[in-house]
DNA sequence: TAAGTTTGTGCGAGGTACAAACTAACTGCT
DNA sequence: AGCAGTTAGTTTGTACCTCGCACAAACTTA
């Protein structure tokens, strides 16, 4: 038998561009499954069920994964005999009769996961324990414009000093960065206010010095991830981080995974449009999002409606004197919620996720805020029957959420849930 | 040891809305992967990069793969004994030297894909080559007001009539419905102008009458799947199917499978807002895509502007007078595909798909459209470097790529790709 | 004290992928 | 013509994983 050389491709017609990208990406994406990955997917799967659910005992785990109790022993005991896991005292089974149970749980002594977070011009490492916890914070800064030996110097040091105080080794190390990423290959392609950051091989460069693992990512999918293991997020399957301030960012947890988008792309909501032609945005385009819902959209209306000081307003100030009784600060803060609403709406519409975390400007407006936003989004949204959509705001301080999340990248590289 | 009942949850705060639905998916979801599942995993991946590829070696295959060559021995020997695939001539192998290779690739002869698209007061039903090819179409009408035995006997006996003319048993039978279907439960939710639809659990009759898997979902959820697997958008891990027309809607196909969001609602892209406070919606929001970017608009616009017959304006018939000269027609097609845009726009910010096969109306204006879409796209997107977008059209007419898509689905369900 | 229930652990069976070694078939050089 | 070199596909044995069964341990109830 002879088969043509090419089978019926193209039954619809291709601009040319298009071809082109087409017959790049053909094909190569294929992977099997192999025995041994198999296993590394189950014990994945296995301790962020633990993870996610807290202390469980073997037979639950196994009644929850659906599978065999001889397998979730299997998959444990390695792990307790490492003293990962640890087994707790038998705790009286919540049915009638039959043995106890003994829950298992992460060994509170067990190694804890390297954090940095490069924003321009400074540095913070921090141990993080799987409980979130963080220990060893240390910052320091340097020259923007400088020498990339210096900054590799001056990065090599705030590290050490962070990873000397852990008891032993940790799992590895996370990196959350500004600027543009590419998270495949571990380099940082661009930080606008820090040019010494350009091209930066940073993952190679850690892994060599420190020998440990090491995961890099942009901002917003720090967040992401760190509300998914040490916020809001713990547990779910599918949510949205959004991020507000002088821009806007997002990041998705889709079915379970990171969503990261061609070459890392996905989630610039900023640059969507909501007023088409609308106001000029920084990007050159008209009507972006962020030309609604940033903050410096929030300081020119405060300025066009004479608030004092419009230059340090928040929507946590707005929130306080809304609640103080304020009329103008409370129809401006209406005004901003429903802006960033509108964004979220398009998610929704788009993905249906149905929960979104905030971070940002936003976030300091607590639960108000997020309760003003959530109820906009009701009203502006197509609902389906018995759809609910979650709002929640993450707004710990001094950016120790995105430290957490560049330990939750660790986290999330190390248990490999993607096959 | 001890440990606390619960792990130290909420580092954030929530709203009294989030808790509960929080509460409700917890957990349940983890799924260990079974040894059993692994060989089907690797069995229907190996006939996807098959159909995606072409006929290709086992050597080719294997290294495709990243897998051994006794590994796909193992896998497709059984399904040229099963008369699935055959082996074809051995062709002589373009590298120098050594034995030549054996093409594989399916059996012209194998089973077809069953495949039925059903509309408000009509069934289509049709048999499907794995090629794509088109056989045995029968039609046939039913009262959209009129009693559920009565239209489960035309649609039992429209489905005999196509399945009758098959050599052997299909594979299965895919359903393309318009309205809103629960795809998981196999039933149809609503459809507005049938009601005699409603909640039809239409999956476990057909099955229960043919002896076949069955497999159901709506509408522009099939045109992506017979765009992934017939059309433009074969062999692609990343890219959107929209879908414009009298309304809007878009399906999308991520990281190598179709997204079906939570209750499979995702891509409702009509109803996101592209226009703050802008046209009212039939929705009753304002400022929905669909208010600028679907036919009511296009035939407003038309009488606006005082074009003849404008209720029957269309894109193909914009293509057509622009290309005869008509300045009036240029233009319009120039707003409406730059409307049509800003959908797209704000897809690409979200998702970074970069690929996107259009249906309905616009592809009934074939490049041209696609290209002035792209060219709009491109003006209105911020770019990243390498980045290509590519837009396509898939204009078959008689829905027949909602035929392909309802086989699709098959196809898609029978190679189990995910896990 | 006996019966019933649940937890956790050996052990063998069945299935899967891989590595090594082999045969088959073709090219190129001498 | 003959031999070395190369590639394709197969055979055989090994390692790994999950499952089902049987069984001991531990607790409740009557």
């Amino acid at each position: 038998m002879k088969f043509e050389s090419q089978p019926s491709y193209s039954l619809g017609q291709r601009t040319p561009a298009s071809r082109e990208v087409a017959a790049g990406e053909n094909g190569g994406n294929v992977t099997l499954v192999s025995q041994s990955a198999l296993g590394a997917i189950n014990r994945g799967r296995v301790l962020q069920a633990l993870y996610d659910n807290g202390p469980k005992s073997r037979a639950d785990l196994a009644r929850l994964a659906g599978v065999n109790r001889t397998t979730i022993t299997g998959i444990v005991q390695p792990m307790i005999e490492d003293q990962l896991l640890v087994e707790g005292d038998a705790s009286p089974s919540d049915v009638k009769g039959g043995k106890p149970a003994r829950p298992l749980y992460f060994n509170p002594d067990a190694p804890m996961l390297g954090a940095v977070l490069l924003l321009p011009g400074t540095i913070q490492t921090c141990l993080v324990a799987l409980t979130g916890e963080i220990k060893a914070v240390t910052k320091a800064e340097f020259d923007t414009h400088g020498d990339t030996e210096a900054f590799i110097a001056v990065m090599t040091e705030t590290l050490t000093a962070t990873l000397s105080q852990a008891q032993q080794a940790p799992f590895g190390i996370g990196v959350a960065s500004a600027g543009m990423i590419d998270s495949d290959n571990g380099t940082i392609l661009t930080v606008n206010l820090a040019p010494v950051l350009t091209g930066l091989p940073l993952v190679a460069i850690l892994q060599e010095r420190f020998s440990l693992p090491v995961v890099i990512d942009h901002h917003p999918r720090a967040l992401l991830v760190g509300d998914r293991w040490f916020g809001p997020g713990r547990g779910q399957q599918n949510f949205a981080a959004v991020y507000t301030g002088e821009v806007l960012g997002g990041a998705f947890f889709i079915d379970g995974k990171v969503y990261r988008g061609l070459a890392g792309s996905g989630g610039e909501l900023g640059h969507s449009v909501v007023q088409i032609d609308g106001a000029l945005c920084n990007c050159g385009k008209h009507g972006c999002w962020e030309t609604v819902a940033a903050l410096p959209w929030l300081r020119k209306e405060a300025a066009r409606l004479s608030f004092p000081h419009p230059k340090s307003v928040t929507c946590a100030r707005l929130v306080k004197e809304a609640d103080e009784g304020s009329k103008a600060a409370e129809e401006l803060l209406d005004r901003y919620t429903r802006n960033v609403a509108f964004g979220i709406v398009n998610l929704q519409q788009t993905l249906s996720l149905n929960s979104y975390v905030l971070h940002g400007d936003v976030a300091g407006g607590g639960m108000k805020a997020a309760e003003l936003i959530r109820q906009h989004v009701e009203q502006l949204v197509v609902k389906r029957p018995g759809q609910e959509i979650s709002i929640t705001v993450n707004g710990i301080g001094e950016g120790h959420t995105a430290l957490r999340g560049a330990a939750g990248l660790v986290l999330s590289s190390h248990l490999k849930l993607v096959i």
